[in-house]
DNA sequence: AGTGTACGATACAATTATGTCTCAATCAAG
DNA sequence: CTTGATTGAGACATAATTGTATCGTACACT
């Protein structure tokens, strides 16, 4: 088998265990996040050197699982209508490392920049929208691309609380967007 | 002058600080805080014993501004729709403070209660918004809550970006709301 | 079996946050 | 002016967090 392919299982098992503990407390130490993960707080240290590192560390991985998810949704979408939804329904059920990117302010200028970049691709569409009709031209164009982010992190919450059905969260969330804002 | 009513300014600065900087960071330090404030870390002391005494203090303080802003506002409302309304209005301006309570889960089991009928009185208006047919049945109570929740926040840290004008703050995510979830 | 890597546990020092205390200065009221 | 209360500055002890190093063990691979 490749070996770049062979990331270690510990290591996933640390990323998600930082995004669970630091979405219930941003604050979380590191034992109780290597204790959350089933794993020494020794060997964390070997695989993310710092605190700042393993925070840089896990904004970059979740930007890359949101950028990779949503090219892929919404490649072969023709509508700016068509692509809201489709990205709705791919990231809501990343609605925790969503959540956790815009929690998360880092402190590394490139990340910084990067998450800006996303939230001007985020604006872009939201322009697409506007020119198709869907979104009315007399509401600010930060609120809409507030409101999407919003909408992302309610749905997933929402799904996670079980107070609604996965399959349903999307088309709740689209719904709410495209009346609540269209013209 | 009232003795009773001759609050020393120095507790108002602390706890206006404190909401201001644990909102940037969760984690604030008491020495942030008492500098934001202008204030020795001693005399923040004098006035709250501990951390979690003025965590406490401060949920509280907004559980009581919020509570009593909402009664005013709604008191002379004749539709449900008209509670939403006029309670919006009254809210957003106090959106650092609503968000306060929202994202501090105090471990005081009398905080904690009065959340937890903070939110079912929130979602009794929402039965009598869809029973005035202004809510669509087929959206989730849970949602609905959670959303009016979120335009709270949403609309007032749009107005503090400069990104909104205070005036629309209100009529932006009220219309938001009932168009997105109406029926 | 031998080898090397990754791991858990533990100890350790450095830093930081927290809570208490003291002392001198300031300020308002009498 | 005197008195009392409040404050800021700082010292101090304690606890928690963080980062590093060490040691013995388990496991995979040869």
């Amino acid at each position: 088998m490749a070996k770049t392919a062979m990331r270690p299982p510990v290591r996933e098992a640390i990323v998600d265990a930082a995004i669970d503990a630091l979405a219930r407390n941003p604050g979380a130490s590191l034992s109780a996040i290597a204790e959350r993960a089933g794993v020494g707080r020794a060997t964390l240290h070997r695989h993310f050197s710092s605190r700042v590192d393993l925070l840089t560390a896990i904004t970059r991985q979740c930007m890359d699982e949101v950028d990779a998810v949503v090219d892929e949704a919404i490649g072969d979408a023709r509508s700016a209508r068509d692509r809201l939804s489709r990205m709705l329904e791919a990231l809501i059920p990343l609605g925790d490392r969503y959540h956790f990117l815009a929690s998360e302010r880092s402190d590394d200028t490139g990340l910084k920049a990067r998450h800006e970049a996303s939230l001007e691709w985020l604006g872009c569409l939201v322009d697409e929208l506007r020119e198709e009709g869907a979104i009315a031209t007399d509401v600010p164009r930060s609120w809409v691309v507030a409101s999407i982010d919003a909408q992302v992190w309610l749905a997933w919450s929402q799904v996670a609380a079980g107070n609604l059905a996965r399959s349903d969260a999307a088309g709740l969330a689209l719904r709410t967007l495209l009346r609540g804002m269209g013209r």
